[in-house]
DNA sequence: GGTATTATTCGACATATTTCGAAAGAAGGC
DNA sequence: GCCTTCTTTCGAAATATGTCGAATAATACC
C-alpha cells in the first residue's frame, strides 16, 4: 500500500453517544435520506452512489455527522468509502428507535 | 375578559409536520427535558415549572420550537400557560417515536 | 387604577451548522 | 511515474439556532 495509508475512522460505540447527538444527525433531509436508504440496503453502498443532491464535500460533512452520532459504519475498499448503517448496535442500544424513524419517513414519503 | 386578549396559538396538524422538524425540535437537551417531563405528567405543567436552566424568553422560544413540531398544546390558563404532550397524536403520527425516544432519554440518564 | 404574577416579544450577540469550490490525498490501473 | 477514480480537507460564506436582558402585555387581585 501507500507510505501514508488513511488514518482509521473513529466510530463511538453507542453507549458513549448522546441521545440528542443522534436526534440532531437524523433532523437533517440529507442524513435522513442516507439513512433510509441504508436501511434498505444492509449490504451497504459506496459514498458516490447515494441519490441526494449535495456537493461531495457535503456528503462528507454528514457522513462524518452520523459515523460520530454512531449511526454508520465506514470502512475503505479501494479508492472507495463503504458504509453501512449499524442496526443491530443502534436497535440495542434505543430499541425501537430506529425503525420507528424510518417509519415516520415512509409515511411523509408515501405522502408527498 | 381584557379587550384585547391574547392571539389564539398556532397548533399544527400532525399530518403538516415534517418528520425533520420533530427529529430537530428533539435534538436540544432543554426541548427533549420538556418532553421527558411532559410526558411523565399527562395533566400537563405551567411554563414555570418545569426544571430546567434557562432564562424565562429562552423557554419561550424553547416552547415555540416544541408547539410548531406537533408535540405540545398550550393555553392560557389565566396568567399561567398550560402546556401538555400531544401524545395521542404523535403516537398516531408516528408509532412507537415517541416511546422509543423517551426511553432513549431514561437510558441515557440511568447511565448518568 | 395600581400592583403583582406570569410569560412573551424584541433586538442583539455568540455559536453552530450547512453549503460549496478548490486543493489535496490515497488507491488502483497502466 | 502518470493518469484516473473516489473522497476528504480546507477555508470561506451564508444561514440557522440558542442565549439573554429589557421591555411589553395579559390576567388577576385589591
Amino acid at each position: 500500500m501507500g507510505h501514508n495509508p488513511r488514518p482509521a475512522l473513529h466510530h463511538p460505540t453507542l453507549e458513549t453517544v448522546l441521545v440528542t447527538a443522534v436526534l440532531h444527525a437524523l433532523s437533517d433531509e440529507t442524513r435522513l435520506s442516507i439513512v433510509r436508504t441504508l436501511h434498505a440496503e444492509p449490504d451497504g453502498r459506496a459514498c458516490g452512489t447515494f441519490p441526494v443532491n449535495v456537493a461531495p464535500s457535503t456528503l462528507s460533512h454528514h457522513f462524518k455527522v452520523l459515523r460520530e452520532a454512531g449511526l454508520i459504519r465506514q470502512e475503505d475498499r479501494g479508492t472507495q468509502r463503504w458504509t453501512v448503517l449499524r442496526v443491530r448496535e443502534v436497535d440495542a442500544r434505543f430499541p425501537g428507535f430506529l425503525n420507528a424513524v424510518i417509519a415516520a419517513t415512509e409515511v411523509a414519503s408515501a405522502r408527498s
